[in-house]
DNA sequence: CTGAAAGCGCTTACAG
DNA sequence: CTGAAAGCGCTTACAG
């Protein structure tokens, strides 16, 4: 019963057909309450006593309008405050104005500082966003993006990491003709297509901040093995040390799953070592936490017995204690530059030479790296 | 040059307007590559034998079509695989399809994790989620969410805390006839509006463990004025104390910023305090991080000489050491509740009695709180 | 139970 | 530089 009146009600509330176009135009606009209607192109058209074409060509700012005519109609368009249909818009493109942020990774704030940086690169480009997590390991994955895309017919998309190192699915997107944009620590695509994070001159960094600090047994707990960052983490470290004349033997180096549980395990394993390491670089903030935790149940102090660098610089980072030597990504940044980038493939404004948006991380000492004890 | 060149190109993938309708239609439908077209509600109207309109109506589950046709029409849909065009039916409907997240918080992972449950719950809806961060101390903060709600058509919109205790926006969407529902500590709208946490609730179990531990120096670090879930957890958490014959005075409440410095300010105040207090409830786990760390400076050590709680269970609290007692909300389950309601109400469909969605946090109990010391 | 016509608000293709 | 016509893929309003 009270469905069925409120069903009419949602009825009654369409516009009626017959209604003179003239009759719901006012400059000003704004009828006031729910049955207020948005302006339409016709309206603007009308007011400015052109066609909906000239309106239009003002729209999409067309070079065939003369300026007299191309003022006027804005000037309309603002004091009415109209805006074109996003709907009507995507329908006549064939294009959706939307573009999908596409990922598969556990890391909450990485999610967050990405989506901020994406959405203020759009804010004013008529772009929204529509975010999309998924399962990578699902059998169903790469169908399941794709359908994603193809019902809304996506404008183009943004890959994070690990689901941007995946080979198949950037194939798949360049098969539906997709615009996209991968975030990655190694170019594994165009340049055109990625937004590149330094992950192996900032593990450098970490290595150089020990060898000053004259540790020389220094261990490495690395990410797992299916990420491409994990391995550029650890060659870049093994090689920096490597120049400062430090080597990284094989019992000083344990396999994590970029996990607390991962790092708390790994630091398990090299403390027991004998001699123990002085240093350990978890490949992120996650599992240096855990590492945290197993020094203090052996015993052990950061930094006084045992320094921790970490990799993120996640909230946790500033707020465990002691505080921890990390590595900030400009993740934000790194989300802003890849929407810019994929606004630009959209509307083929790349300009001539579309080269690598390369991004650099950088290492923030704080309380957890000291000397080793002597 | 070579953007003549691209735009060109784009011009020449937009289908011949003269083509067939015949010629581009095949069951198995995948014209390989980046030209293949999408079916039409036509197409499938010709495959079917049916008027377009007929497809329209299996589509929106209009009882008005004979088993036979229902079941003919659906299935050459599942065959090609068709989904309706959401530009089209948006324009049709006058609906977007589209719902938002606004929201202005700083908890990453409580965003994240609505966002998925919000997600799991329009999985298979036909909608779609986009994410609207913003700025409640922006002067242009109202203006600017209504034209996002305006430009982007929303059916409705998910408003998160602290901005879905703003009632001048909640009342902004009334006016504009727009679904929303906020998710709240407190009941401030119509019950069919809300998802209500019972952080009062929650506060209490916090007390009554607190109590049943044997302590009665039990200090308070509140959330900030503006938050109704502060005043929320504040008053049920001083209720409690009540009943259980303990009292909150003035010295051992101290107001915080839920920040982690704040939470650190606040625990150098409330532990120069003599007596000192043997138990903090921080009133939320980054507040209680900065407990940590003012109790180690102190020389204190967590929990045999001072008990702390937080709040949120986010990833800091099973992360720090000790690992905090803390109270868990079913963030990702009031996200999908909220996406539920929402939906319902957009569809009309929310049933006779639209009752109060309530959600009930739970203390999790590790290892920071124990008995106070002798 | 089913369909032909007109329309949603914008665009493209063509003609001037 | 500008406009009238037709179309994007779906719906509503009406008629049978």
């Amino acid at each position: 019963m009270a469905a069925r009146t409120t069903s009419r009600k949602t009825r009654a509330r369409a516009p009626a057909r017959g209604a003179s176009p003239a009759s719901r135009t006012t400059v000003e606009g704004t009828r006031v309450g729910a049955a207020t209607r948005k302006h339409t192109i016709n309206d603007i058209a009308r007011l400015a006593n052109v066609s909906k074409k000239t309106v239009s060509r003002v729209l999409n700012e067309s070079p065939f309008v003369r300026e007299a005519t191309r003022a006027r109609v804005s000037e309309i368009m603002q004091k009415v405050s109209y805006t074109p249909d996003p709907q009507a818009r995507g329908l006549a493109f064939r294009r959706s104005f939307l573009i999908g942020l596409v990922y598969d990774n556990p890391n909450a704030q990485y999610i967050v500082n990405i989506q901020e940086g994406v959405l203020g690169a759009i804010r004013r480009s008529g772009y929204e966003l529509v975010v999309h997590p998924c399962d990578r390991t699902s059998a169903t994955f790469l169908a399941e993006v794709k359908s994603f895309i193809n019902r809304q017919k996506l404008d183009g998309v943004i890959l994070l990491p690990p689901i941007s190192e995946d080979q198949a699915l950037a194939r798949a997107l360049k098969e539906m003709n997709c615009s996209y944009i991968r975030v990655l620590a190694v170019p594994l695509d165009e340049p055109s297509n990625i937004v590149l994070a330094m992950d192996r001159d900032a593990a450098r960094q970490v290595a150089e901040h020990l060898a000053k600090l004259g540790h020389n047994r220094i261990a490495l707990i690395t990410g797992p093995p299916g990420y491409r960052s994990a391995h550029e983490r650890l060659s870049g470290f093994s090689d920096a040390l490597g120049d400062h004349g430090l080597t990284l033997p094989a019992e000083y180096v344990v396999e994590g799953a970029y996990t607390f549980d991962s790092g708390f395990a790994g630091a398990e394993i090299l403390l027991s070592r004998f001699p123990r390491p002085t240093a350990i670089f978890a490949c992120n903030d996650e599992m240096a936490a855990g590492v945290y935790k197993a020094a203090y149940l052996k015993g052990l102090r950061v930094p006084s017995d045992l320094t921790v660098v970490g990799y993120d610089d996640s909230p946790l980072a500033s707020r465990i204690w002691p505080s921890l030597t990390t590595v900030r990504l400009p993740i934000r940044d790194m989300g802003r530059i890849a929407a810019e980038r994929l606004i630009a493939k959209i509307q083929r404004l790349e300009g001539p030479a579309p080269s690598a948006s390369t991004v650099f991380p950088h290492l923030v000492v704080r309380d957890s790296s000291t000397r080793p004890p002597a």
